[in-house]
Formats: structure tokens, sequence, C-alpha cells
DNA sequence: CAAGGGCTAGACCAATCGGTCTAATGCCGA
DNA sequence: TCGGCATTAGACCGATTGGTCTAGCCCTTG
């Protein structure tokens, strides 16, 4: 990873984003996250005060919105809600190949972690945060409500099951199968 | 839990499937899974020779039976592919309520381990056999390899996702409107 | 230049981690 | 009743965990 040239802060959330969707919360030490943010320890703790749990929660919020502005590039110069949509699985289908076969990062981020309470209320927030995005585009593009509440939960169960299915096979064809079944 | 009964392996098998299931493997430690068990440290590695690992297969295996066993008994009694998936996806919602909203069984055990290679070759072998299963019953209720293929990865999917989405919600009502969809 | 504070640096800590090992227990057929 | 094996029991181990704390660097401001 080439960075060397963000702010620590940033630096530790970009490392947290990433270790954190490869190996999950509790897979990821202390140890592992300094040395691949290159940061000391005492930084760690100027920055997020509760340690882990505080960037973890920082790190899944860095992820949610890299996904929303990867919904909204998407949508944005589509006709149909169609069109975005498989604008939309594509995009993932190559994000999907690049970054090599990991979970979705707030499942992987909050699902586990220790404080149910708040990892839980915040992951909930974030999806139906990616999911509010989708159904806006939907009715900009002419669906009524009811059709765009029930094509954007579609869209996010699909994209989340395929992920897991592409990622168990390790390939990421069946995200781009899954435009036929929009 | 009532796993008073059954001998000290198999009681093992299933607290080790409860447990990963609600926090991932690398979120339980050896202390709670024999605190659950009601077992002895030596007991797990008499049994389980390789500890931990052994132990996380072999319970990804047990859920992945339980699974395979609903999917049989969804779809024994249906008259089209469109019926079974819907009974499935009721009995899965009732599933999720009892159970208490925690992730798919083999995604928390195995997609987290240490051995990446003999973990997610598991993985992908149990997701295989679950959407085998569910093309078989496709192709027998009449639908062509080509569809049976295509709706069993779908529903596949959709209850991947699904099953997500009604966590972070902490509700099952996603689910059991999802077989709109199929 | 001096002083102050944001930030870095890492030694240090108790607790817990997964795993090993020895001893004792319980149960079996001979 | 005895020998022998499968299983239980838990003390013990080094390594690692997340977290605390003090010292000092460095950059900005007066």
């Amino acid at each position: 990873m080439e960075t060397k040239a963000l702010p620590t802060k940033d630096r530790l959330i970009l490392s947290a984003a990433t270790l954190f969707r490869t190996r999950g919360y509790h897979g990821v030490g202390l140890a592992d996250l300094l040395a691949e943010a290159k940061a000391p320890k005492g930084s760690l703790y100027h920055h997020f005060p509760n340690g882990k749990s505080d960037l973890a929660m920082a790190a899944a919020t860095w992820a949610s919105d890299e996904m929303l502005r990867l919904i909204a590039t998407s949508f944005d110069g589509a006709d149909t809600f169609r069109d975005g949509a498989t604008t939309l699985c594509y995009k993932l289908a190559k994000l999907f190949d690049i970054t090599g076969w990991d979970t979705c990062p707030i499942a992987a981020t909050l699902f586990e972690g220790p404080d149910n309470q708040q990892f839980r209320s915040h992951a909930s927030h974030i999806y139906e945060g990616w999911i509010a995005e989708v159904r806006d585009h939907a009715e900009r593009l002419g669906l009524n409500e009811t059709e765009a509440k029930a094509k954007s939960e579609h869209l996010f169960m699909l994209i989340q099951g395929g992920w897991t299915l592409a990622r168990a096979r390790r390939d990421s064809e069946v995200i781009r199968e899954m435009t036929a079944m929009l």
C-alpha cells in the first residue's frame, strides 16, 4: 500500500478498512493494524480515544462513503433503473477482482464487534443509507414509491448475496450474471 | 441449551456452531467454547486433534447438513419451484426469529479462519452443495437445466443477502417479502 | 528565541489467547 | 478382579491480546 503521504489518522482508517474487510474485526490485532498503517500505538489512542472500536466505526463509515459514491456514479448517467443497476453490478465486479475476494466491509467490521448496540445500529444505519440512495435514483428514474422500495431492497440483497457467492468461488462472474435478474 | 444428554463430541460441535455463528471464528475463545459445552480442554483435543480449526470444520459441516435438511423438507412436498422456494423462505424466516439475528454459520465460521485454503474450499463446497440441492429440485419440478441453474443461484443470493439485511434490521420481514421476487 | 500543544514513540501491563502435557477416572471384556 | 483403553480433567505454557502511561519530538505561535 502506498499510504505514506496521507496523514496518520487517515492511514489508520484506511488500513483498518482493508484489514477488517479481509479478516474481520476480531481477526485483526492492533499490532497488525499499526504495522500496516506505519503508526505507533500512541497515535491510535490519540486520534481514537476508545481504541479499536472507535477505529472500526470510522473505517466502516469510510467504506460506506465509498459505496455511496459508487452508487451515485453508477446511476448518475443512467436512463433507466435497470441501466444504473447494471452499471453498479459491473463496477462492483471489477472492484471485487481488484480488492481480491474479501467480505462486505460493513458486515466484517461491525457484525462481530464487542459493543453490540452501538455497532449494530451503525451497521443498520449504513445499510439503510445505501438502500435509500438507490431508492432515490429509482424514483428519479420513474418508478413509483412501492416499486422503488422493492427494487432497491432487491438489489441490495442480490449484491450482498452475490458477493458472498463470488467470494466462495473466487470468481466475480456471478456478480455480472445477476444483472439478468433485475 | 439443554445439551446435557448428548455425548461430549456432539456437545462441542453444537456449541461451536452456535457460538461461531453469533460471534465469528475469532470472536470465540476456547474458554467460551468449553464453558458452553461443559467439557474440559482435554476432551476437545482428544476428539479434535487440531483443536479449534478442526472443530470449526465440523461445526460448519453440521450446520450445512441442517440447511440441506431444511431445503429438502421445503421442496419435497412442493408442486412448483416457486412453492418450494416460498416454503423455504418462510422456514428460514421462522428460524431467524428463533435463533435470534445471527449470521450465516458458514460465512461466520469459515470465512475468517487462519488456514485460508482449507477453510475456504470447505465453504465453497458447502455453498455449492446447497445450490446443487435446490437445482435438483428445480429440475425435478420441470425447469430446464439453464433455468434451474439460474433460479437456484438466484435463490441462494437472495437468502444470503436477505438474511444480512434482516439481521441489520432485527426483523425477519424482508425474508418473507422476498418471495415476491422469485 | 521560548513556550505551548498536537502528535509520535514505544515500554509496559494484566488478561486472555490457543495449545500441550500428565494424571486420574470410568468403562470395557477377559 | 484385573488389565487396558478411551475419555476426562485441568494445571501449565509462551505468545499475543487490547489498553495505559510517560517522555519527548516537532511545529506553530507569540
